[in-house]
DNA sequence: TCCATCGCTGAGCAAATGATCGGAGCCACG
DNA sequence: CGTGGCTCCGATCATTTGCTCAGCGATGGA
């Protein structure tokens, strides 16, 4: 395969890296062996690797999309990805990302952690699946209000209550709509102690659990009543394509800047990237185009996805040009131990 | 392939070789990623290795047999084991032996290093591809007699002379014969000052390179006029199976004591074990079972031989249970990186 | 129920590794 | 033939890694 090699390269190469990596020799010893220096044999270790005279490879089970997690965080710059098998019917893919979801959250919270949450059907699978093996003392926080119109299960409240319940911690609800009338009614609701002490303890979360809303007639906003037909339209109309907590942009990740954004009870694209890590889960029923803009926004630390999803999102990345270059060009295996 | 692993460590351990190996992360990384302590992950990884979810292949040109030079490295304590490609022809394998050992002898020798060398057939083609980039100030002494009786080129003296020739070294030459008519006469020789002054700078020597010789009646020692065809049958009954400078071992490695060995001129097995690095250079037209005998006298510190003659001899190793056992049970690999 | 044993865990340390940097040799060009 | 730029080399240092060891909790037997 490395046919570029002169024919002496090639066999040193391979030598050396069979002594390394089957033999199990140190580079040390090796560079005794040779004649070499230590620094010369690590060099062609690594053009070894390099050119593919050494050839590592990961035996994953086949449900694991390890390559397209690393291309997204790559492409991102996402501390994690997580990409979960793909399920045809929408409910059980929705499972299948909630579960990746709920794993995640066992492993990342400790003691004493505070998680902002929003609302959402996807962020509201999560609870189910959310059994940590030991109690954890952290403390579930509303991102965002309510909405009376939809089941309780994507309710934020309803989500922080589940969560809490389940790992021994504790809830603390926002005591407000998602949206309200006017602006006024914002002040005056910001105003109340109970609503900003929610605001102000999810704004110092370190960690966000959301979802990502989409823009068409039947996304969540709209089903939920938070948003009319009209008001979703004029967004489409603005460019929006999706949301995290009520806060619209568009393809390019910009933020849009809409009336009814000052109607809106919620943590702001500002308060998310204070925070360290903001987790984003999302299931096939949302749109992929919403999915880029919010992880163009740079908001998202962490993406858990289905495998449909991910392919899409990185395949429109490569198509369009992104606004400001963050190139999703494989980079040669840093490592080969 | 890994089949049993329950399926969350599988997925564990794949996840986790996955950072590492293709994404280059480090293991302190991996262990914050994964709430893992940084000794935690190193297990993993050494567990994923060791089952097989990590598989790290050399793509080693067809010509090398890398894997049959670390068994006869492990099954005989080796340093090192040169195995050359197989050749139809007699004579073009001992060349392709013969080149293997002068790389071998170009990368090992510095100024200043002494060598001691033998005779034969295999060892005389060595000189011819000994071709240093750089002048090399060594010294090439010889550590046994010579036999007027064969062609030059195989006499050690010849050797010597060449090799120094061709790496701009010194040559130091034996004045003896290899085997003299008697014990007194030995003893006389061995007091010229010419003599034991050349047989102590051998002993010396951190390099020694020679050849195995068999028992066969067409062996160079008869060829050559050192040995009768009866001294060689004789040899043979007691058990002998093949030598070194003259020295004869039987299978299982041990030496042999015959009334001509007090006729011998030439480094004895003791003097070869004091010395640093022992090449022996071995080509297809030597018995297996003269090699297997000499490599389990445990002298020989470096190996280079045609492949037919290294699958023999582990082949033969595994058969017959070597005295001292020396495992040649492949261990795992060492190493993952 | 108590205690011995086993295996697992993570702190800490020594070795191994990867990376930087000045210097030496080499080539192309002036 | 001199010179500038180039690459390659190995001394050196910071980081990473492998490993040991004492402690802990689980397990099972008395």
């Amino acid at each position: 395969m490395p046919e570029d090699l002169r024919q002496d390269d090639y066999e040193l190469l391979a030598r050396i890296a069979h002594r390394y990596y089957v033999d199990g020799r140190t580079q040390e010893e090796i560079a005794a062996e040779f004649a070499l220096s230590r620094p010369k044999v690590q060099r062609l270790l690594e053009r070894a690797r390099w050119s593919g005279v050494v050839d590592i490879r990961i035996q994953a089970p086949p449900w694991l999309h390890l390559d397209l997690e690393t291309q997204l965080r790559d492409a991102f710059r996402l501390s994690d990805a997580i990409v979960s098998p793909s399920r045809t019917d929408p409910q059980s893919q929705r499972e299948a990302v909630a579960r990746s979801a709920a794993g995640y959250l066992e492993r990342r919270l400790h003691d004493g952690a505070v998680v902002a949450v929003s609302h959402g059907r996807d962020t509201g699978e999560v609870p189910r699946f959310f059994r940590p093996e030991r109690r954890i003392d952290c403390t579930f926080v509303s991102a965002m209000g309510g909405s009376p119109r939809v089941d309780a299960p994507t309710n934020p409240n309803e989500i922080c209550r589940t969560l809490a319940e389940h790992c021994g911690g504790r809830a603390e609800s926002l005591y407000a709509p998602a949206y309200v009338e006017s602006v006024e009614m914002r002040d005056r609701l910001l105003e109340q102690e109970a609503v900003a002490h929610t605001l102000r303890l999810a704004a110092r979360a370190s960690v966000a659990l959301v979802g990502i809303g989409g823009t068409d007639d039947g996304c969540t906003m709209v089903r939920s009543g938070c948003l009319s037909l009209e008001e979703i339209a004029r967004l489409r109309a603005a460019g929006a394509v999706g949301d995290v907590l009520g806060n619209y942009v568009d393809a390019g990740g910009t933020l849009i800047s809409a009336p009814h954004s000052s109607r809106l009870v919620a943590l702001s694209i500002e308060d998310l990237r204070r925070i360290d890590t903001v987790v984003a889960v999302v299931s096939e029923t949302e749109k992929p185009q919403a999915i880029l803009g919010i992880l163009r926004a740079g908001v998202v630390d962490v993406l858990i996805v289905d495998e449909g999803n991910a392919r899409t999102v990185l395949e429109l990345a490569r198509e369009s040009v992104p606004p400001r270059a963050a190139g999703a060009a494989a980079h040669p295996a840093a490592r080969g131990r």
